[in-house]
DNA sequence: CTTTTCACG
DNA sequence: ACGTACGTGAAAAGT
C-alpha cells in the first residue's frame, strides 16, 4: 500500500475560513467574546479532508513571521496589506491547540513561508514514494503538483476543493506546474506585491510561454520576437522577470528540521478535543463527539410524550394555546403523500402516534379549525394542504419554522426541522438525513419509540426556536413581511395549488404522436448525413460526429468535451445540413420529453395537474414551481406555445384570463433608482425600449426610432437589470465590446441615478454584508468581499439584480394575497390558478370576463405605490393558448 | 449523483 | 489585466 502524506497551508486556509464566515462572525464568539467563525471552518475543512484522503502521515504548516527570506531579496514583498484583523489573530493559537489535538503536527519555519515548508516535504514525499495531498486557499501552491502530489484548491467556502494534478493544470490553464512558476513571473502578483512584466496578465503570460516553453526559453529567443511594445517592455524588464520568478518559485529544498517519519498521523486524541470543545463553546462537534451511545440518537434529546390512541384522545383537550404541531409525509409532494404521523404538543405536554385519522376526530380537528387556536409548525402550506385533504380548514396558523427561517436568511437549503435547527444554534435533534439514512435507503423507524420521539423532537424545535426566530424577524425590521406578506400567502398558494388547472390527456396525446413522426424522420435524415447510428440525445456521441468525423471546428469547450449547445450549432448552420436537422430534433425531442411525457405523466385523477410552488427557495424572493414546473411551459415559439392549448378551463362555459405586469422590473428601477429620466420615461406611458433608444442613440424628437435601435436599447436594459457588463451586452446583441461599452455609458449619461445606485447598492452589500428589497426581503452576500475576481464580480452583480427581481416579487405576492377577497367582493366566481412571476392566470366564466378585466388589474396595479405607476395587461380566451390581449 | 442542454420570467 | 449577464426546473446521458 502506497503511504498517504497530507500537507496543509495552515495560514491560507484559515484565512479563507474566517472570510467565508465573515457575515456570520457574530455568530461565532464564545462566552469569553471569543471569535471562532475561522477555528470552526477550519474544523469543518479537517474533518472533510481526513475522512476523504484518511493520511498515515499529516502536517499543518504555518508562516513564521512577517519577514523571510523573499523580503529580504525584495522590499516590497507583500507589502501594503491590510493588516489582519485582530478577531482572526486572536483564532491561531487555537487553531494551533486543534490540529494538535486532531493528531496532526503543526510547524513553522523561521524565515520561511508556509508554503516552502510545504514545498520541501512534498518533494521529500514524492522521492519517499508517498501519494501526497497538499490542500491550500492558494492557486500558487499548483507549481507544487506533480504525478503524485496533487494540489487541493479551495473554490468556495472551505470545504469545496478543486484538485490540481500536472495534466488537470495541462488542461485548465494549458501550462505545466513548473511552467506556472514563469507564468507568475511575468504576470506578477498583486496581492504578494511583485509587479511582473508592465501590460503582461495571465493570458499574454500563458501564451508566451506556451510558446517558449519557459521563461529562459523566452529571453534565449528574445530577438526573433517581432518589434512591440510588448517586446520593448519585456527587454526592459528582463531584470525584474526574473527576480519575480525567484519570488514566486516555492521551495524545495528550505532547511525544515522534521522528516517524514516524524509526520505520523495519530488519529484525534478526544479528550484534548472535548476540553477544546468546550472552552470554544462548539456545541454540535461536543456532540458529535460524544453520542449518548446507550440511549438516543446522536444529539436527540430524551422526550417524554404520551403515544396518542382513539381512547386516549379527550386528553389532548387539556393543552393550552399555542400548540406545536408537526405531520410527517411520506413524500415531498403533499398533493400525493400520505400522513407517516404526527406530534402535537404545547411545550409540556406533547402527543404523538402514526394513526392520521386521529386527526380529525374530537377534539384535534376542532383545535386546528379554530383560527382562535394559535399553531406553530414547520411548513404551513404542506399542512394546509395534508389537512385539507383530511377536511380540515387549518386557520390558526402563527408561527412557520420554515418560512421564518427562510425570510432571515433565503439561501441556507435545509428543508427538514432538524438540518433547519442546527442552523439556528439548537441541536438536541437529529436531521432526517442522519436517521432516516438517504436516497435509496431512506426508511423511517419502524420502532415507534424512536419514529415518535423523532416527531416529538421536531415539535419541541420549533416551539423552542420560535420566539427566538420572531425577535430577529422583529430585529431585521422583517416582521410586516412574515406576518402581512409571506404568512398570508401560504394560504392563498395552498388555495391555488388545490384547485389545479385542468389539462387534456388527448391534446397531448395528439401532439405527441405528431411529434413521434417528426422525431423518426429527423432520425433517419442526421443517420444518414453523419453516415452512421448514434445517439443523438448524447452531447458526447454528437460531439465526436460533428468534430471528428464530419471535421467540423469546434467553437466552445466544456471540461467534459465539445459544446454542442444552440449557440455553437447556430453557427455552423452553413457549414453542414446535418446542423438544422439536429437543431430541429433537439426542439421537437425537448417537447415531447419535457412537455408532452413530462405532463401526462403529473395529471391527477381529477383530470388536472396540480403543481407545488415552492415559497422557501429562491434567494431572491421569487416562487418556483415543481413536480410539475408550470412557470416554463413554452411561449416564445409557436411550435412549443401549441402545448397550451391542452390547459383549460375546469367547467364548460369558462375561460382562461391572464393578467400581466408590464415592464415591472424596469419600473422598480426607475423607482428605486429615483433616476428622474427614468421616471418621466414611464411617466410618459412610451414605448420604454424606443424611449431609451431615443435617449442613449441622441434621437431627434421627430425622428424614428429603428427596430434594430430598438432592440439594442431593449438589451441594455436587461443588461442593466441583470448587473452588466460590457463582454456580456456584446455577446448578446452581437456586437464589439467597445461599442456595447459606449452603449452603456451613454446609458449611464442618460440615466445618471440608475448610475449612482448601481455604485451605492454595491457599496451598501459591502458594508452591510447583504442587500434588501422594498420590503425588507434580505439576501446575504458573503462574496462581495471574495478575493477572487469571478466569485466578487458575481456578487456584485447579485446586489445590483436581488433588490430589482425581488421587489417585483413583492409586488406580485402582494397583489395574490389580496385577490381572493376582491374576487369574492364582486361575487365572482373565477379562480387564481397560476403564478409565472410577472403573471396570474385565472379560469372563470365566460361572463365574468368583463368585471375581471376590471378587477383583477385594479388590485394589481395597486398592490405597492411606486414612484411610477404600474401598468396591467390582460388577456383572455378559450384555453391557456387562445388568450388574446382585451383593450384597456 | 453530476453535467449538459433548454424551457420560462 | 481579470471573465461574465439575473432567477429557476426537468430530462437524458454517463460516470
Amino acid at each position: 500500500m502506497t503511504k498517504k502524506l497530507l500537507l496543509i497551508d495552515g495560514n491560507s486556509i484559515v484565512f479563507r475560513a474566517f472570510f467565508a464566515m465573515h457575515t456570520q462572525m457574530d455568530r461565532f464568539t464564545n462566552q469569553a467574546g471569543l471569535h471562532t467563525a475561522a477555528i470552526y471552518g477550519f474544523k469543518l475543512m479537517l474533518d472533510h479532508i481526513l475522512a476523504d484522503f484518511q493520511p498515515d502521515a499529516a502536517l499543518v504548516a504555518f508562516d513564521a513571521g512577517k519577514t523571510t527570506f523573499r523580503t529580504e531579496r525584495y522590499a516590497e514583498y507583500k507589502a501594503g496589506r491590510n493588516q489582519t484583523p485582530t478577531e482572526l489573530t486572536e483564532q491561531f493559537p487555537y487553531v494551533r491547540q486543534l490540529v494538535k489535538a486532531s493528531g496532526m503536527h503543526a510547524y513553522e519555519l523561521p524565515n520561511y513561508e508556509a508554503d516552502d515548508i510545504i514545498g520541501t516535504l512534498a518533494q521529500a514525499g514524492d522521492q519517499a514514494g508517498y501519494e501526497t495531498l497538499i490542500v491550500s486557499g492558494d492557486r500558487d501552491l499548483t507549481q507544487l503538483a506533480t504525478e503524485h502530489t496533487t494540489v487541493a484548491v479551495t473554490k468556495k467556502g472551505v470545504t469545496q476543493t478543486e484538485h490540481f494534478t500536472p495534466a488537470y493544470m495541462l488542461e485548465k490553464l494549458g501550462v505545466t506546474p513548473t511552467q506556472f512558476i514563469d507564468v507568475k513571473a511575468l504576470m506578477g502578483d498583486s496581492s504578494d506585491n511583485y509587479p511582473g512584466v508592465t501590460k503582461i496578465g495571465e493570458k499574454t503570460a500563458i501564451s508566451l510561454i506556451q510558446e517558449y516553453g519557459s521563461l529562459i526559453g523566452l529571453y534565449e529567443h528574445i530577438a526573433e520576437m517581432k518589434k512591440s511594445k510588448r517586446k520593448e517592455n519585456l527587454i526592459n524588464e528582463k531584470e525584474i522577470a526574473f527576480k519575480c520568478q525567484d519570488l514566486a518559485r516555492i521551495r524545495r529544498d528550505a532547511p525544515v528540521t522534521v522528516s517524514l517519519a516524524d509526520l505520523t498521523y495519530t488519529g484525534p486524541d478526544h479528550a484534548a478535543l472535548v476540553d477544546l470543545y468546550q472552552e470554544l463553546d462548539f456545541k454540535s462537534f461536543l456532540t458529535k463527539l460524544a453520542p449518548d451511545e446507550a440511549t438516543a440518537p446522536t444529539g436527540e434529546a430524551a422526550v417524554t410524550f404520551t403515544p396518542l390512541t382513539a381512547a386516549s384522545l379527550a386528553a389532548v383537550g387539556q393543552l393550552k394555546a399555542p400548540l406545536t404541531l408537526h405531520i410527517e409525509q411520506s413524500q415531498a409532494n403533499y398533493h400525493l403523500a400520505k400522513v407517516e404521523g404526527f406530534a402535537l404538543g404545547d411545550g409540556q405536554h406533547w402527543f404523538a402516534s402514526r394513526d392520521a385519522t386521529l386527526l380529525t376526530q374530537a377534539p384535534i380537528k376542532g383545535l386546528l379549525a379554530d383560527p382562535k387556536v394559535a399553531i406553530n409548525l414547520f411548513n404551513a402550506k404542506a399542512h394546509l394542504v395534508l389537512l385539507n385533504r383530511l377536511g380540515i380548514d387549518l386557520t390558526g396558523i402563527d408561527f412557520d419554522l420554515l418560512l421564518a427561517s427562510y425570510l432571515l436568511n433565503p439561501t441556507l437549503n435545509a428543508d427538514d426541522v432538524g438540518t433547519l435547527a442546527h442552523e439556528h444554534d439548537y441541536l438536541a435533534i437529529l436531521s432526517d438525513e442522519e436517521l432516516y439514512g438517504k436516497g435509496a435507503k431512506r426508511q423511517l423507524p419502524t420502532d415507534d419509540a424512536v419514529f415518535l420521539r423523532h416527531l416529538v423532537a421536531k415539535g419541541q424545535a420549533i416551539a423552542k426556536l420560535q420566539p427566538q426566530l420572531v425577535a430577529k424577524l422583529k430585529a431585521n425590521e422583517q416582521w410586516p413581511l412574515y406576518t402581512q406578506i409571506e404568512r398570508p400567502l401560504s394560504t392563498v398558494l395552498a388555495q391555488m395549488e388545490m384547485a389545479g388547472i385542468k389539462v387534456e390527456k388527448a391534446t397531448l396525446e395528439a401532439m405527441g404522436s405528431q411529434l413521434s413522426e417528426r422525431l423518426s424522420e429527423l432520425e433517419t435524415a442526421i443517420y444518414q448525413d453523419a453516415g452512421e447510428e448514434f445517439n443523438i440525445n448524447s452531447t458526447k456521441q454528437l460531439g465526436t460526429i460533428l468534430f471528428d468525423q464530419l471535421g467540423l471546428r469546434p467553437i466552445k469547450k466544456t471540461k467534459t468535451g465539445y459544446s454542442t449547445s444552440v449557440a455553437v450549432l447556430e453557427k455552423l448552420v452553413d457549414q453542414h445540413p446535418i446542423i438544422n436537422k439536429i437543431l430541429a430534433y433537439r426542439q421537437i425531442a425537448k417537447l415531447q420529453s419535457t412537455y408532452i411525457a413530462g405532463l401526462l405523466k403529473v395529471i391527477h385523477a381529477d383530470d388536472k395537474i396540480h403543481t407545488r410552488y415552492l415559497q422557501t427557495l429562491t434567494a431572491t424572493g421569487r416562487l418556483s414551481s415543481v413536480d410539475p414546473n408550470l412557470q416554463n411551459i413554452p411561449v416564445r415559439l409557436e411550435e412549443g406555445r401549441k402545448i397550451r392549448k391542452a390547459f383549460v378551463p375546469s367547467q364548460p362555459g369558462w375561460q382562461i384570463f391572464s393578467a400581466d405586469y408590464s415592464q415591472v422590473e424596469l419600473r422598480v428601477l426607475a423607482h428605486v433608482t429615483g433616476d428622474a429620466n427614468l421616471q418621466a420615461d414611464f411617466l410618459a406611458g412610451e414605448d420604454i425600449h424606443a424611449a431609451t433608444a431615443r435617449r442613449i442613440f441622441h434621437l431627434l424628437p421627430d425622428e424614428e426610432v429603428d427596430p434594430n435601435m430598438r432592440r439594442q436599447a431593449k438589451a441594455v436594459n436587461f443588461g442593466i437589470v441583470y448587473g452588466i457588463s460590457d463582454f456580456g451586452l456584446a455577446q448578446n446583441i452581437h456586437v464589439t465590446r467597445k461599442q456595447a461599452h459606449e452603449f452603456i455609458q451613454a446609458y449611464f449619461a442618460e440615466f445618471p441615478g440608475v448610475e449612482k445606485y448601481i455604485h451605492d447598492i454595491v457599496a451598501s452589500a459591502r458594508e452591510q454584508g447583504y442587500v434588501e428589497t422594498l420590503t425588507h426581503r434580505r439576501r446575504y452576500l458573503p462574496d462581495i468581499h471574495a478575493k477572487s475576481f469571478n466569485l466578487r464580480s458575481f456578487a456584485e452583480r447579485t446586489a445590483m439584480n436581488t433588490p430589482i427581481q425581488g421587489s417585483a416579487a413583492d409586488i406580485i405576492k402582494m397583489a395574490m394575497i389580496k385577490m381572493p377577497a376582491a374576487l369574492q367582493a364582486h361575487g365572482l366566481q373565477a379562480r387564481m390558478l397560476l403564478q409565472i412571476h410577472d403573471e396570474l392566470v385565472f379560469e372563470a366564466p365566460a361572463e365574468e370576463i368583463p368585471q375581471l378585466a376590471q378587477v383583477v388589474p385594479e388590485v394589481m396595479d395597486s398592490a405597492m405605490q411606486l414612484a411610477v405607476p404600474l401598468k396591467v395587461e390582460k388577456k383572455a380566451g378559450a384555453t391557456w393558448y387562445d388568450l388574446k390581449k382585451l383593450p384597456d
